[in-house]
Formats: C-alpha cells, sequence, structure tokens
DNA sequence: CGTGTCTGTCAGTGGTTACTGACATTATAA
DNA sequence: TTATAATGTCAGTAACCACTGACAGACACG
C-alpha cells in the first residue's frame, strides 16, 4: 500500500485499519493513525469527527460483501470433491481479504458494537448454502448423509480453524501454509461423506 | 467464582483475568480491577507493582499444562474413532479451562508478548503427538495413510475452529454446543481416515 | 485576480490513568 | 496488650489522549 496518491480519507481509513488490527483499538492514538496516513491529526477529525466514527466508516468502506452466494449459483459442478475444493479455496479467498477487519472484530467486539455481527454474517450464509448443497448432494446419492447441518460445520469449522490459526501466528500471505491444508482437507473430507 | 474468602492477590488476579479477557488490557483500568477484587487500588500495587506485572503473574499462575502427554500415554485403546473421541473431548476440556487466558493472548498479543508463544505450546505438542499416533496406527493397518502430518493438522483445526467459534459467540459454558460438534465430527474423521 | 476548499500549525482543554507517599485503620498473633 | 503486617484513605503527579478554535498557507477554478 504506497501512501502517497489516493485521496486524504482512504489514507486515513487503511491507516485506521492496519493500525489497529495490530494493537487493538486503544492501543491505537488518533495522532498516530494521522501520522501514519502522512496528515495531521486535524484532518483527521475533519473528515470523521472523532476515533470511533473513523473506525466505523473503515469498516463500511473496506468489507466484501457476499461472493458465496455466486459460488453456490455458478460455480458447482455436483462433483463432490471438486465442489468442496472451490468452496473451500472461495472461503479463505474472501476471509483472507477481510482479515484485518476479522482481526478488529475479534479485539474489539466491546468496542465496536455490530462489527462481530455483521462479520459473522458470510459464515453463517455459508453454512447454510453448504447444508442445502449437502442434502440435494445425497438426493442425488453422491453423499452419504447423517447430520447435514453439523456436517457442514464441521467442515466450516476445520476452513474456519486453519484461518485463525493463519492469521494469529501472523502471516501476511495465508496461501502460503493454507495451501496444502485445503488439498488435504478437501480430501479428507470428500472421503468421509462419499457414500 | 466468590469474592469473600481467597486471598487479596488470588483475587486480584482472577479479577483481571475476568476482565481483560473481555475488555483487553488496554480496555481496563486497575481501578476497575481493584474494585472488582474488592480491595483497593493500593493493595494492587503493593501486591503487584505494576498493571503489567499483575497480568504477567495472573498468567504464570492460572495456566495448565501439559495433560495431553497423559493421555497419549495412557487413555489410547488403539481404536480410532474412540480415540479421536477421547482426544476430542480432553482438548475441549483443556482449552475450555484456559479461554480466559486465552482470549487475552488473542486480543493483546502485542501487549504482552511472550502469552500467545506459551498458549500456542499445548496445540503443537498435541499435532506432533498426534501425528505420531497416525504413524503407529497405520502401521497396524488400522489407518489409511496419506499425509500424517496435514491428515493431524486438519482434525485439530476443526476442533480448534469450533472452540475458537465457541469463545466469539461468548458463550460461558462451551460443552453446549460443543458435544454435538465433538460426536459428529469424530464420526466423520474415523470414516475418513479409516482404511 | 478573487473565492472557496483542503490542509497544516500551534496552543490549548478537559478528562483519564498508572502509579506514589504520608498517614490512619484494622486484624492477627505472641 | 503490644508489635507486626495487611489494608484503606486521600491527595496528588506526570503523562497521555481525544478533541477544539484561531489562524495561515496552498491550490484549483472562475
Amino acid at each position: 500500500m504506497d501512501i502517497s496518491k489516493q485521496g486524504s480519507s482512504d489514507r486515513l481509513l487503511l491507516a485506521a485499519i492496519n493500525l489497529v488490527s495490530e494493537r487493538g483499538y486503544n492501543g491505537v492514538t488518533t495522532q498516530e493513525i494521522a501520522e501514519t496516513a502522512g496528515l495531521s491529526e486535524k484532518t483527521l477529525f475533519r473528515h470523521f469527527g472523532s476515533k470511533q466514527k473513523l473506525l466505523e466508516a473503515a469498516f463500511d468502506r473496506y468489507h466484501y460483501a457476499e461472493e458465496m452466494r455466486k459460488i453456490f449459483a455458478e460455480k458447482l459442478v455436483w462433483e463432490l470433491e471438486e465442489d468442496l475444493f472451490t468452496i473451500s479455496r472461495t472461503y479463505h479467498e474472501i476471509m483472507g481479504r477481510n482479515r484485518k477487519l476479522i482481526q478488529i472484530s475479534i479485539k474489539d467486539e466491546g468496542q465496536m458494537p455490530g462489527f462481530k455481527e455483521r462479520m459473522q454474517q458470510h459464515p453463517l450464509q455459508l453454512l447454510e448454502f453448504l447444508t442445502n448443497y449437502f442434502n440435494v448432494m445425497s438426493e442425488k446419492g453422491k453423499l452419504r448423509l447423517t447430520d447435514p447441518k453439523m456436517q457442514a460445520f464441521t467442515f466450516m469449522m476445520s476452513q474456519y480453524g486453519a484461518f485463525v490459526n493463519d492469521l494469529e501466528t501472523g502471516k501476511n500471505y495465508p496461501d502460503i501454509a493454507l495451501k496444502p491444508f485445503v488439498e488435504e482437507s478437501v480430501r479428507l473430507f470428500a472421503r468421509a461423506l462419499t457414500p
């Protein structure tokens, strides 16, 4: 991220996201944010009025919406292993792009009311879609159904666990260690769920 | 947790853990901690010298060590599903007991250097043990081996994901929603890994 | 040129917070 | 009872921090 060209608001928002995702809301001063953005503290307050509103604006602007729906509408081919692979890759892509906001919502749930709920929408949606997908696949005779919601949940939790683990160990490019995991976990679940 | 009887130090440590795990290090004042413990702020500083040292003491005192080693030495019966079940239950037991400290280490990694590393020791140990277990089981012809470390990692990540998910949705008794997950996930992995 | 918009500087305000010293109080135990 | 240790009260310090007002310079556009 270069700091030079964009509008002042954007520079402030990005600086806020970067700093707060690392040190938490109370661990970062408005002075620091402005400085990182290459602007004066005064400008920060002129644009956003308060520290709180700055973070809310950052959240509104830089969070990515429901691409999962598209996956389930367009890209699935009704072959278990291939579809799980598509889903897993897309999941990590979306989570990866939102990772700093996710970190903020984990660290400062209390401070930023509503953040967490909005962040959890994607995974919840995915759980619902995946459950439906399992049901349909079962009807097609291509999946061994026991408790579809719990099966979907288990798959999601394995992906979520790997994502959070990666977040916390602090790597900037989750793909590196995530790739072999995605492959192995998809194979494993495909085997478990194939009739 | 009753506040009345224990020694002053203990009451301060527990109050600190409870508050900081919910609101983060910078979100809690020494005044609040002392008040919650039913003591004066002065007493807090007389006991621990500084806020930082108080948290370090809390961490030293209230974290639980390597019970996983015992599991692998004593309780396993070399039947895949049963053993996975034992492992999963023990894992959630240990994580559950440490949950507040884990929350602190997630929220304030920067603030409390060394916390995270020490917290991650248990899972790392478990990964190693589980990998070895898989190797032995494979030699016994009771497990279908592909990439043992990655298989173990996938199992762990599903358990870790469910744990963190539970942490964040704020339930105080993780067992409630965790139990059916543990059962279903163990069945699922047992099926995937059985030859 | 002149006008408006964006930005910076500076000096401040009011509130909070970790931490301290002096002294008084209470409880314990010999 | 008396000595000792643990705790409380109170007042205060020094630093930090979100946020403000007044003023000035820079730049674009007519």
